[in-house]
DNA sequence: GAGCACTGC
């Protein structure tokens, strides 16, 4: 059985890899529980951790061209200080205060929350953008919630952002893609509005890097008007949340098989630990089936204690009803044990550049103090963790690797071309992707005929394709249905292809939908997810808007599959793969890499093995497999993609 | 015969 010791009584919560030069304005605030009652929304705005450095924000704000806020959940950072920055006059002249979120989600919800406060009509004062939605007024609204996506399509109209007075990114820990390219733009930006206020706002303790960001320039901005300008080191302010203590345990030894480690440690806590419910985290549903089999096997052979346990799987593959057992109340006397995957933790990705890996991974530090936080959401809790503290010291990253570092970079590549930044290559990013990455996906963005032999965008082509908002690839399969014909049937792969499934399977699915009357009924009938297929509608009908605006016919090309096929072709030409000769287990290599890789089982083309196919995605667990996978005709490629298949290649030239 | 989890324009 795993043996734990306790740290000492020294380390503040969660905050073990804390670096120094942060502003920690400390303060005695306690988390009063709701009193009864009616509270006014001012009381508790002001019970927020966040009111009692009001006036700070506002000096720092005023004073530094970017000030970082360190802030824990239920600080209230994201609610109010919009609001301290509207009622100290920066909205004041027409000037709109924009707050940006990495999910649609988070922007609906904070801006109605903030409308309720100031007691206005959401959409006037204070107002959203989304993708499909815009409940904002150009005269009316002060406060705009918006995601760093928008805010990126909004530099296209308006390189300086000029009618912002401040923007404050908001979970710039969480470094999406966009989150990374907009606050390289925004340090663009503030050199040419010093008048520009920038606050960034993050969980952990990312604050010393983020300021090393904005804080190194390679030419020092004139001196001119310098007694006007506000300083340019950024300002970090950390502000506490309402997070209860945790208490962190190790083990004093690595232990040798963690699925046994966590079910010993189950059993040890509820022997000796007092009321209150266990979350586990594993791996993956294999790890969680074998655990829930041995801890109810050594419960049941346990005896006395161990009957009260409650023992529950949670991953995706579980249907909504048996993830929602997870939240009903745990009966008196009962304990209840959820055994999870990540998907309890919100947050982490494992990807390598455009391959998605499911090969299991260390955590980071970052990942292991968000789970140690789930202990402590509604009061104090505990942490045990099944490695050694010398491990989670030594061993563990402080952080995962932002997105821009282990992603495919055409569409994040278009959009800056689109903005105008024609040094890709020496764009100054708060974590550079590497030149590898960049350079596959200019020449991807080549090949596709979207940028020309100096890397600009081509006309019309790449600006038509800069303006779908879908990756370029399945922009360009659009552009070449239109030639071909058959642009009703890509619009609709386009739109599903967010989703899952074979392009011309799901093209019979969604043919089928529509025959049926858009029926719930129907896609129950047929295993099919109903919201699924309402957001391919939903996304299918933005594509039919966007395509009509360039001037594309929607045109059925009816029951020739074939065009379909090539249209596909033109965009996905890189994924083409050969079944090799006298393979027994269908195995295909890339035609341009020899990669070896394997048909997804999940297709309807596995086991029929097609001598040639194009794949949208690839995943990487034990093997390479293909997901959404086309048969199409070798000869095609030289046709659609001759520079990419030729003898001698050329590449675009690299600014 | 596979099966961690997700978001955005």
């Amino acid at each position: 059985m795993a043996q734990f010791w306790k740290p000492g009584t020294e380390k503040p919560r969660l905050l073990e890899d804390e670096d120094g030069g942060v502003i920690f304005l400390s303060s005695s605030y306690s988390s009063s529980s709701s009193g009864y009652g009616y509270v006014s929304i001012e009381k508790q705005r002001q019970r927020l951790p966040v009111y009692k450095y009001r006036t700070a924000i506002l000096y720092l704000v005023e004073s530094h061209a970017t000030t970082i806020v360190v802030g824990e959940t239920g600080s209230g950072k994201t609610t109010q200080i919009p609001q301290f920055l509207k009622e100290a006059g920066w909205a004041d002249g027409g000037r709109v205060i924009a707050c940006t979120q990495p999910r649609r989600l988070a922007v609906q919800a904070v801006a109605s929350r903030v409308a309720e406060e100031m007691g206005v009509k959401l959409g006037e004062e204070v107002g959203y953008t989304i993708r499909f939605e815009d409940i904002s007024s150009p005269d009316l609204t002060r406060i705009k919630f918006l995601t760093d996506g928008v805010l990126l399509r909004e530099m296209m109209d308006d390189p300086l952002l000029t009618k912002y007075s401040v923007v404050m990114v908001d979970e710039a820990h969480e470094r999406s893609i966009s989150t990374d390219i907009v606050l390289g733009l925004l340090k663009k930006i503030q050199k040419r509005r010093p008048e520009l206020r920038l606050i960034i706002s993050s969980a952990t303790i990312e604050a010393k890097s983020m300021s090393n960001f904005f804080l190194s320039s390679k030419r020092r901005q004139a001196l001119e008007g310098e007694e006007l300008r506000p300083r340019l080191e950024p300002a970090i302010l950390s502000v506490e949340g309402r997070g209860f203590n945790v208490q962190i345990h190790y083990v004093e030894d690595p232990v040798r098989d963690y699925v046994q480690a966590a079910v010993s440690t189950v059993l040890l806590i509820n022997d000796k630990e007092p009321p209150g419910d266990i979350l586990v985290f594993l791996t993956g549903q294999d790890d969680i089936d074998a655990a829930i089999k041995l801890l109810t096997e050594e419960a049941r052979s346990n005896g006395k204690n161990s009957s009260g346990l409650i023992i529950l799987p949670l991953y995706s593959g579980l249907t909504r009803a048996e993830q929602d057992l997870i939240f009903s109340p745990t009966p008196k006397g009962k304990r209840k044990v959820v055994i999870s995957t990540n998907i309890a933790e919100t947050s982490l990705t494992l990807e390598i550049s455009d391959i998605e890996n499911l090969v299991v991974a260390p955590i980071s530090k970052a990942s292991a103090r968000q789970r140690a936080g789930r202990a402590g959401r509604l009061r104090p809790g505990k942490c045990y963790r099944l490695y050694t503290e010398e491990y989670f010291l030594n061993e563990m990253s402080i952080q995962g690797i932002p997105e821009i570092q282990r992603s495919n970079l055409v569409s994040c590549v278009i959009q800056l071309k689109a903005l105008g930044i024609d040094n890709i290559l020496g764009f100054d990013w708060p974590a550079s992707p590497s030149p590898e990455s960049m350079i596959r996906a200019l020449e991807v963005l080549y090949s596709l005929g979207v940028l020309d032999d100096d890397a600009k965008l081509t006309s019309p082509v790449g600006f038509q394709v800069a303006e779908i908002p879908l990756e370029p690839m399945i922009a360009k399969i659009i552009l070449s249905s239109n030639e071909l014909g058959c642009s009703d049937e890509i619009i609709t792969i386009a739109a599903v292809l967010s989703i899952q499934g074979d392009h011309v399977t799901f093209l019979n699915i969604y043919k089928g939908f529509l025959q049926s009357g858009k029926s719930s009924k129907w896609c129950h009938k047929n295993f099919i997810n109903y919201h699924a297929m309402k957001k391919v509608m939903e996304i299918r009908e933005l594509l039919r808007r966007i395509v009509l605006r360039l001037g594309i016919v929607l045109k059925s090309c009816e029951t020739d599959m074939q065009l379909v096929r090539k249209a596909v072709t033109a965009g996905f030409f890189a994924n083409a793969c050969r079944l090799e000769a006298y393979s027994h287990g269908g195995m295909y290599k890339t035609i341009r890499g020899s990669q070896e890789v394997y048909i997804h089982p999940s297709s309807v083309l596995f086991r029929v093995n097609p001598k040639c196919v194009i794949y949208h995605s690839l995943v990487s667990t034990d093997r390479q497999y293909m997901r959404n996978v086309m048969s199409i005709d070798p000869s095609w490629l030289t046709e659609v993609a001759p520079h990419f298949y030729q003898q001698q290649r050329h590449n675009p030239t690299i600014h």
